[in-house]
DNA sequence: CGGCATCCAGGGAGATACTG
DNA sequence: CAGTATCTCCCTGGATGCCG
């Protein structure tokens, strides 16, 4: 078991492992920070985004998120399960079967989620004029 | 400079350095992924949440992400100028002062990444109860 | 098919020292 | 103050192989 391991801070929030109490913005302890860290992962808010309204297999979300080793979406998937967002159901039957789908929770998230995708739809010619812009005044300058 | 490079593709997006064009949904290219990955960064969430309506330097923002290293702070404010969501103003005095703030199509972003953060807010509890849940599970089966 | 174990490379990220 | 420049370490994440 070398996969990534959770903190395991027992419930009841604290941060002994931390060094020094976080500060972010003065009203957040690091609670929120951890959360933040895993739901706005680069995987996670991709396998967020596939399973609006339906369930999906392992193999199903491999090929659609295709990049992803099967290494990082075990991983996500645990992550997430772990942290109720999505439902892991295995089917007794063979060749096995995993189903995957969103939590009520998980699905309260979504609607942020797609938003973070929707807006990156529409403004990523924007975003690309803007890295042209500024590749090209550092080119100038070099 | 040995400061992780941005991918520094052409603009009119393309996929060349990928082996194989990425499906993500079937309806998604390589451009989303890859802006989807920077803004959905750790860091670069926080640092936009941050500058919501203000202004703030250099020092003030290493202070209030407290953890970050100045060195991820430069590159996470270069990333996101590059991609045109933040601005960075140099005054000529002595000493020196830089200010941050996010630019209009930075502030479109920021109600997006506003509504994640206070998503992560309202259901921290639940989340470290599904964990709790999930680990007690996991040992008892151990 | 779904996933865990192992091995291993690359780069993300910290610590430190130095400049304008 | 606001960075840059190194050097280094470790974790992320890829490749492969095996099992239920």
């Amino acid at each position: 078991m070398d996969m990534e391991e959770g903190t395991s801070d027992s419930p009841g929030h604290r941060c002994d492992t931390d060094p020094d109490p976080w500060q972010w913005d003065r009203r957040e302890d690091c609670e929120v920070r951890q959360i933040l860290d895993r739901i706005a992962d680069k995987w996670s808010l991709l396998v967020i985004a596939l399973l609006q309204g339906r369930t999906l297999r392992f193999t199903e979300l491999k090929r659609q998120i295709d990049g992803i080793s099967q290494r990082m979406l075990t991983s996500t998937l645990r992550q997430l399960e772990r942290d109720g967002l999505i439902e892991r159901t295995v089917h007794p039957v063979v060749p096995p079967r995993v189903d995957y789908a969103l939590t009520p929770l998980g699905s309260t998230l979504h609607s942020t989620v797609q938003a973070l995708v929707t807006w990156t739809e529409l403004n990523q010619n924007e975003i690309a004029a803007a890295r042209a812009r500024y590749d090209s005044a550092a080119t100038s300058r070099a």
